[in-house]
DNA sequence: GGTAAACTCCCCATTTCTGGGGAGTGGTCA
DNA sequence: TGACCACTCCCCAGAAATGGGGAGTTTACC
């Protein structure tokens, strides 16, 4: 029964005491809903590590090879689609998420090519802390079943929860940089691709201050252009996408 | 059957074309799973919200008037502890996920008040977007089944994200730039905070070559500047997060 | 064979950003 | 009262970004 599978599944996790027994369990849920491999990128602190902190998977060896030795581009469209959207999707939606380019065609091609036919995965966000993601994948020609789709879901943000507390961070709200209400102004319209001049007659206030606020929320972040400046407030929600796109 | 439902709600999501419907459908399943209420919001003080906002539901008149009187929004107990956290849980576990004010337990005996006595909560979070989340309760006197978990996150990670698909969050179908893939990765160095000469070193590349990819990519955005170039470039899935944020 | 697009490189002038320094006011809190 | 912080303004100099122009090669496709 599904529900019985959920409930043993998390009550595991909640218990496991290892990232390896969290590996198990993942492996062993993965094959009842018929699927070959699974991957847990899970990313702690994504302001000072950007690097998956926690990676745990079956896909085959070669494809990790291959991906590391390509990685110093962007990042696979899995990823990249997994950042829009708070639910579960198929691979095969990934063009109604992102556009595909090139060298996604070519990621997407090769990965069949090793095995990985077709596969779901789970976006995980946790505001101002962690991003990461799960996916289901089966192996050559077979497609997964979408019934599992639901289970699927369940699993992949437990499973990401339980590898958000194996690895013991948890975000304070101390080491979150804190924008004066002046600072938080001048991101917005920085954000908006005002000049600080044009920033600074916007508030009424002179141009070397909006420099100066500029200057200062830098600071903060520990970040050295505007451009980090403004991703930094969007990601931790000092700013959204709405406030940024707005003409 | 369980799976049946939720491929059933799945579907009957994705073919919505109201807000309405998608009320509809949600307060069915609720019942189904043996909640009297649900209710599916964005964080935000949603009268004075200068953005458009989400907010569907049935709890009773009493609480939302109360809820805007009060302005919850964000720091309503349930809201923040869905803010720490990327899997629902029950709101049994609110200790454990977060300190319990004098005013949150205020705020909690007020809504046992108005009949809402236990619930379960799932958060859904999309970087860059307010938060949110999608909340079961059961009437007076009752408490809800465990077993119904995860058939309740993936019905509230689904219904989120069909609210955000009908009040237009993202334009999921507006075409969007095309970037090429040189274009892409002098983006991605760039919201990385490196200089166009930087960028130029690390893809092999002149400087001039890797300006003029960045004008190009401006000009496919019809932007002005890096900062907007990057947060577009975020917006639609050209870039994560964990490729922008720093070193 | 012609066209389009991607990728590469070069020139110019101007604006904008960034980092360094300094200083004064007003408000809060111990 | 003193310490701290938010906010305001000022100067300087070098680095970087932006917008305008141009041009060659390769690859893909009709």
């Amino acid at each position: 029964m599904v529900l019985k599978t959920a409930q043993a599944f998390a009550f595991a996790v909640e218990t496991a005491a290892t990232i390896d027994e969290l590996a198990t369990l993942l492996e062993a849920i993965a094959h009842e809903m018929g699927f070959q491999h699974y991957a847990l990128a899970h990313h702690v602190d994504v302001p000072r590590a950007p690097q998956p902190a926690i990676r745990v998977h079956n896909y085959p060896g070669e494809w990790e090879a291959w991906f590391d030795a390509e990685r110093l581009g962007p990042s696979d469209p899995v990823h990249r689609a997994s950042h829009l959207t708070s639910v579960g999707f198929p691979w095969s939606r990934l063009p109604q998420l992102i556009v595909i380019t090139k060298r996604d065609e070519e990621i997407l091609a090769h990965s069949r090519r090793v095995g990985l036919a077709d596969g779901f995965t789970v976006p995980a966000h946790v505001p101002g802390e962690s991003a990461g993601s799960c996916s289901f994948a089966t192996a050559h020609g077979r497609t997964f079943r979408t019934e599992w789709m639901p289970l699927a879901q369940f699993v992949g943000a437990t499973a990401f929860e339980g590898a958000r507390r194996l690895s013991g961070v948890r975000r304070t709200d101390q080491d979150r940089p804190r924008l004066s209400d002046r600072q938080r102004d001048c991101i917005y319209w920085a954000a908006r691709g005002k000049s600080d001049w044009e920033t600074s007659q916007i508030l009424g206030i002179g141009h070397d201050t909006a420099i100066q606020h500029m200057k200062e929320a830098r600071s903060r972040y520990g970040v050295t252009n505007r451009t980090q400046l403004a991703i930094h407030a969007l990601y931790d929600g000092a700013l959204t996408f709405t406030d940024a796109l707005k003409r």
